[in-house]
DNA sequence: ATGCATTTGTTCGTATGTATG
DNA sequence: GCATACATACGAACAAATGCA
């Protein structure tokens, strides 16, 4: 109900500080002092203008500051949202889905995608050393935070160094227990090869991201005690939600 | 329905992915890998039809796109070579730009875009375990190899730990010898952390890559051999001609 | 599938204040 | 005083992404 032009919050009059930087300080302290829920909506652009009295642009300027600063995310056609608090994948030689999600305080869940046998493409063949049209069986997963899809990851295995890894991995619907199954007691990280890349129509719809935003594209290979493969896996982690972090 | 009495070669299924966009993706993770050496002739586009089992059109849509990437060139009447400026950043303890460059046998070379002493942002705070806004330097870097461009840098170091940083990294115009000068002899990566971006028009143009590609940004934390916090950097690589790899 | 309303993203143009020489 | 450059701020219009009926 604000009338055309009156009802303008008053922001502190500081000698020669620029407006958009003190709307920026006024939005920053209440995102820090909890007064706007991690993840919630801010007012629209011209919301902001019409409570601050200025030009939308001016707005704009500020939450370019706030954005920069990662306090908040804006994204096109939806609004600025508050930054939660993002999920560092630390990688490590034993990380673990579940693992992961419970170190950050949060239920692990995940749902089956696919599972299937098929022939190695030269990607997946390379990745596993094995010739390429072999046999593999692939276990496709979506990975859920509280509830938020934070990763679809495609899990190759040898299908004939590993017999069994199919119905193993239908009776358990996850990776490591499968493993067990079939007499993996436990394997190992030995690489990760980390890209990005836009995601398709499909991610960005399972991972509940807006198209606009790059995926963290990675892509591992497991090895067992011994040293032989045992999985080669791509996963795909929607940016700013998930960052990689290495740390030896 | 396929092709005549020939074995096409596999395919992964992906639900709505297009045919030409998959094989794109095979014949980039066989160049990333390094089964395709750099500046080496891919089969012809026939060769490649019959491969995939695909039509022609088909491959060249893939071709096209992996040379928008900028990994492969294409030249009317004689191929397509694979691109020589493909690198992978492997993390290490003490990765240094120009060893990483000269160990993929190109000559490293780079520009200082910017030098400058200012205010630590929360971020930057944060990295360097400063108080907010106290003085850093901040040494801004973009890096080539072999004249191609590959990364912009952004180096900030604690300007009242380091005395004398600042006309170090003036008269050196290049990190490592800056630190030495300054009594940093040598110095350590504690963490890397990764996520993705879309560039920034300016970032676009220094890189000389697309806008729609995404970005991969770093940011570590150096340390000396006692433990100090040293340097605090940001770096944007361009996707897919740069990945980050990590092998423990 | 299609169109519409909402919201952010981009690009014009204009005007003003301040610092510099 | 004057010219110039730069940052700030406002206004209008359109483009692009999203969500919904």
């Amino acid at each position: 109900m604000t009338p055309t032009g009156a009802a303008a919050e008053a922001l502190l009059a500081r000698d020669g500080v620029a407006l958009w930087r003190r709307i920026a300080e006024a939005l920053q302290s209440e995102i820090v002092s909890g007064a706007r829920a991690a993840g919630g909506r801010l007012p629209t652009e011209a919301a902001l203008a019409a409570r601050f009295g200025v030009n939308r642009h001016t707005v704009r300027r500020a939450l370019e500051e706030l954005s920069r600063m990662g306090l908040i995310r804006v994204e096109q056609g939806r609004g600025s949202f508050v930054a939660e608090d993002v999920l560092d994948y630390i990688v490590g030689p034993r990380t673990r889905f579940s693992e992961w999600i419970r170190r950050h305080n949060r239920e692990p869940s995940g749902r089956v995608l696919d599972l299937r046998e098929e022939e190695a493409s030269s990607r997946v063949a390379s990745g596993l050393g094995l010739r390429n049209g072999a046999k593999v069986v692939l276990f496709e997963h979506l990975g859920l935070a509280d509830g938020r899809p934070i990763s679809i990851a495609s899990h190759y295995f040898p299908a004939a160094r590993l017999r069994g890894i199919f119905e193993a991995l239908r009776a358990e619907q996850a990776v490591t227990r499968a493993l067990e199954r079939v007499g993996i007691a436990d394997y190992l990280r030995q690489s990760t090869r980390v890209t990005a890349r836009m995601p398709t129509p499909t991610e960005a719809a399972l991972l509940e991201t807006p198209r606009s935003r790059p995926l963290l594209y990675c892509e591992n290979v497991n090895v067992d005690r011994a040293g032989t493969i045992v999985e080669f896996g791509i996963a795909r982690y929607p940016t700013p939600r998930v960052q990689v972090v290495f740390e030896p």
